[in-house]
DNA sequence: AATGAATGAGACTTCATTCAT
DNA sequence: TATGAATGAAGTCTCATTCAT
């Protein structure tokens, strides 16, 4: 009967959180946040109870959205290499395209901020691109190390050459190519 | 005699502010630091004008480290796998018993207080292992990227393995040889 | 009609300002008492133009209680004693029985928010006492003193009183008896 | 070796939390509080590391300043009376002439900020007065009650007595006998 | 040069009140 | 009229940096 709760208005906020920490890193204020936002100081309150949690909503929000980008469109009938390589150009095109999420990304997975609990949800969102992994790897050398360690290689390879493809976008096809070759080396 | 009197007092605080920033991060307060450094409040910023410059001298003074003990030791007679086993080892094995130091360069890499500028020397301190990578690579398949690209996908392999290698300390050795798997494969 | 139209909705809100300021003292925020209430936000404001009417309100609502509930089944005919005896046992109990009101009170009467115009009001409720304390010290010690200022220094002893009752619930009986002689020597 | 933290600014501190306190009540703002003594904002923060505690310490200081004058000059050779007389007096003309420390400490007494601790230090400051009561009481009606109960029962008639004086300074010597005359009633 | 008190800009969060629904 | 989101002023406290001693 009031004026009910705006999906509008929170994402207006998620959305400015992303260019104003990009811009200035997770020790950004709320005010500022509120501000690019357009909303009122105190409702970002209404919508996020706290700073950090904000920041957890944000950091999942864009895993989220990253690990369905990924897996997009993705065809299981192919060979795996060609699987692999779908994921991976979806995977690097997003980042290139959202570089301001992935910079937040990449600031809140070092934040104290980000509970234990919230990188196990994260985590979550991935387990679509690992359960390509543990296939692409069957025969590989690391067929016996930890899927997770895999995973995190891999993932740490894509990173990467998400950062030279932004540094350096005039090549961004070449270094997505060499990533690539790097990560199927590493899984075959 | 520019400088300030004391070196043990500059180390002091830098020495502090590893343990400080380790644990609580690139934001723990100055005066937090210098009360761990056994100094007075004001007395920091006789040897650090500013909270960014001690930031920045930390991330060199690390980085420096880091790059010496790697290459420590290190035979050049010996065919360019087990070199590269060598400071892959020496690597590691620095990171697990220093990781403080690892946290805090962590936390760093990602910092707005580090400068460029900064960024820059700091790479020079591992012009060595990159020689050494751009000796292995050669007959790889990266050998016609970037050497910077390739150092730094190594880089990240190697920084992926020391935290698994930190999270299950039980493994160690294990996880030691399959990050090297990887990163070699990556090379040849 | 100018009214708004449910005193149920208003007497709740009175209620659980009771049980939340008695809590919390009086800095207890509106949204509490509204939620307490079972009662929106925003509709408190329709019954209270203001936290302080509220507050002036509440303070009137339980002065008249404990006057009424004082002089209670009061027969004018026993001697003064008696009269005086039934009124602060009657006094006491309630304030026993009502801990939270009386505690709220205690908030109030030392809140700015209470207006002088309110105070005054509220001391109409004690009129009926006055009457009963001015005969009782026609020949007492302190006959020619202002009656208010006599009120005044029994109300204390009341008061005294019943924070010992009710901080030593098990005597509270012998603390009662205690405080009434002690007024009793102050009127005669 | 550096400036030393100055009593002066410590009391220059208390006295503005005094007058504004006085003024505002404790929920005065520590910035007013600040700029009153003429002190900055942070200033406040390292002599006295809450706002409670503050609020703590003042309590204190003012329980120990009305403790020590009332019992100043007392003869302990006069008769009970006499040297309850001289107490009673001192101590209203101690509230008559500090009325806002008098408002403060009514404020602190209900808050919740005083810690329970506080308020036993506090007590402290009383003994001696509690001495002489004891010893008045000895023949009266009173003489087997808790003697805390009848400290306090003689405490609350001095505190609405002096209320009257303030109210009426014009009659405050009258009120003060008054107030005396009803006291010593309960003692005896 | 060393100390640590002083400063004051901000940070996050709360809350009385207003207003769209 | 009831609701609860929106507002923005305030509040307490922190902290990098300066400066008196």
């Amino acid at each position: 009967m009031a004026r009910p709760r705006s999906d509008e208005r929170r994402s207006a906020i998620l959305a400015a959180a992303i260019r104003v920490i990009a811009a200035e890193g997770p020790s950004a204020a709320t005010a500022a946040i509120a501000k690019e936002a357009g909303v009122s100081n105190g409702s970002l309150f209404t919508y996020f109870g706290t700073k950090a949690d904000l920041l957890n909503q944000l950091y999942l929000d864009i895993k989220k959205e990253m690990g369905a980008v990924i897996l997009e469109g993705l065809s299981t009938e192919s060979d795996l290499r060609s699987q692999m390589l779908h994921v991976w150009r979806h995977w690097l095109r997003w980042a290139m395209s959202c570089s301001e999420k992935r910079r937040v990304l990449a600031h809140l997975n070092v934040s104290d901020d980000i509970t234990p609990e919230t990188r196990k949800v994260g985590h979550q969102a991935m387990v679509g691109i690992e359960a390509l992994l543990e296939r692409s790897r069957q025969s590989g050398a690391l067929r016996n190390a930890p899927l997770i360690f895999v995973a995190a290689l891999v993932n740490s390879i894509a990173d990467t050459t998400i950062d030279f493809m932004i540094r350096d976008p005039a090549n961004a096809g070449a270094h997505c190519d060499v990533g690539f070759e790097a990560a199927w080396k590493v899984l075959s």
